[in-house]
DNA sequence: TTATTTGCAAATTGTTTGCAACGGT
DNA sequence: ACCGTTGCAAACAATTTGCAAATAA
């Protein structure tokens, strides 16, 4: 079966979409960003937001991270870890010198491991005090 | 507010579900917990299983794994990683020897953590031949 | 023009909850 | 007899999907 060509379209509701998220680093749900765009996008609806979303995440713009069963869009995309606080719920992003960080200590033969994620939960700085 | 004493009661439907999970190392759904103790406990709910296996996360017989938006029970409750193939899906269980495979970086002062977690993705061993 | 994208609403999936009946202790 | 637990069904939350109308190229 063929491979059939798509073009995809710049739309107004797609650049929004990429405007509101691209240089926040507070991990927001697409709910969030739905909020956050009917400011300017008053007739938006959510599944466009859900839809653009998955459009930026298979462009390789936004990265998808699991957080308790909703889905939280992360526009660094180099290799990072997050830190979770667990009283609060915010996640923050936490950059890495090197690669040291995780060793992907040997398996059972036949594995192969392509790529890990590392995250940790504790206490964020505004929670402690 | 005073915590009013509670004295849980050991019923067949706990007792089943246990037995059906505690060396069960596959990483089952609620589901297919479910799906398994239908054949012991014909009349069983659905509700009846996520109940029971709160209670054992309670008491600290199970650990809950988020893969994708569902959760998976694991009786294994030592500390270890998961590997999670991603052609078939399958969690394995990694058991790592010591401390050192994770060192928690310095993070901005006054964050305090208290756990992490570590996943390896890759392809497992059926999968890959 | 024409094929992609949209808004809307309904469908889906996984999990939780309210409530009256049931059953351990 | 008490009160924790069950089965049932309805409620829920997050996400996806079908479809006709709108719109970018």
């Amino acid at each position: 079966m063929a491979k059939v060509e798509k073009r995809p379209r710049n739309t107004k509701q797609l650049q929004v979409i990429w405007e509101a998220i691209k240089d926040d680093s507070s991990h927001p749900t697409a709910d969030q960003i739905y909020t956050k765009i009917r400011k300017r996008l008053p007739g938006v609806s959510l599944g466009t937001v859900y839809r653009n979303l998955q459009k930026l995440v298979a462009d390789n713009k936004l990265q998808i991270l699991m957080h308790g069963r909703s889905q939280r869009f992360d526009p660094l995309t180099q290799r990072h870890q997050h830190f979770i606080c667990q009283p609060c719920g915010q996640v923050f992003d936490v950059l890495v010198d090197s690669e040291t960080e995780v060793r992907p200590m040997k398996l059972h033969a036949g594995f192969k491991v392509t790529s890990h994620q590392l995250a940790f939960y504790g206490v964020c700085k505004q929670c402690s005090r």
